[in-house]
DNA sequence: GCTATAACTTCAATATATGAAGTTACTATC
DNA sequence: GATAGTAACTTCATATATTGAAGTTATAGC
């Protein structure tokens, strides 16, 4: 991925797909939410090789969902945190594990469990709708493209 | 991403992430919920290149998220649609797309709506709790691993 | 002094993606 | 009936990114 027209792509999702569909990105992720805080873990946790490791820690802190912070001084080291902008990533990485514990999983009890603090439940969480409540799927809605993007799609065609 | 070790997985999380953290099947899937059907129209509002497509459709074929229709036999020509595999990673996409807009957007309206078509509303769909129908969001919540995925992770932390 | 640890960086080899062009088998138009 | 266009790719040389293994730096603890 590398060309300018979707670094500068109008679709808010095309620029966050952009940003985090890139495998290791969200091993990270992944990682960061179960708790993971320092390189090492991370790097063997995930089995990224330490080059992309502190290519994609980087990133992500240019980005903004994730911060650096020292825990010691001297040496210096340090632990990475998730930010409010990476904690709000948690429904992309609870979506991907609800899928594959749907499609990719061995009948078994998911390795992992999400616990709901708040009334004690392990669940897979869904989505409803904030207007009505009732639950949405990709059958309940219909996307609806500004003029705007939909004139910038109209561009992309003719081009080819 | 090509060790073995991650592709046998316990996470389904892992494995699902895996399997679509790459820029490009994101960008296609994204396509394919805006309704694109066609290579050359997924070619030209991907931007991705011809024979990565072609690599692309192929592996999420034979993942079981898209299938190939004949709609014309000769010459034969296909068109990609989403199985019902295919249809359940709406989520993943819509929490990338609310992510975008809360946090990469201009401030605008953001360029794709989502209708909900059972009350009609231009809605960002949210994540609940199916035990109590709270909302949730990262902080509500804590993973809780399986013995066997703790397991595997502490064999993960002492090679390194 | 010796060993261990954390957080990286470096490097040569390998793998993957890119853009541009080509291919195949038609249909539609002049 | 010749020419142009279209759809769905494939091919290829080049460019870019990733890998595994090893090295580096700064320090703590024995």
């Amino acid at each position: 991925m590398s060309r300018s027209n979707l670094a500068e792509n109008t679709c808010t999702a095309a620029r966050a797909v952009e940003l985090f569909a890139d495998a290791w990105m969200m091993m990270i992720l992944r990682e960061m939410f179960l708790g993971t805080r320092r390189f090492d873990d991370l790097q063997c946790l995930t089995g990224v090789s330490p080059a992309t490791l502190s290519q994609r820690l980087k990133k992500l802190e240019h980005i903004g969902v994730l911060c650096r912070e020292a825990y010691q001084a001297h040496p210096p080291r340090y632990e990475y945190r998730l930010t409010a902008m990476g904690r709000d990533l948690w429904p992309v990485i609870v979506s991907m594990k609800a899928w594959g514990d749907r499609w990719l999983g061995s009948g078994e009890e998911p390795p992992v469990a999400i616990i709901h603090k708040h009334c004690g439940a392990a669940v897979t969480p869904h989505m409803v709708c904030p207007a009505c409540h009732e639950p949405m799927e990709a059958h309940d809605s219909e996307p609806r493209l500004s003029p705007a993007f939909e004139h910038e799609r109209q561009a992309a065609r003719g081009q080819s």
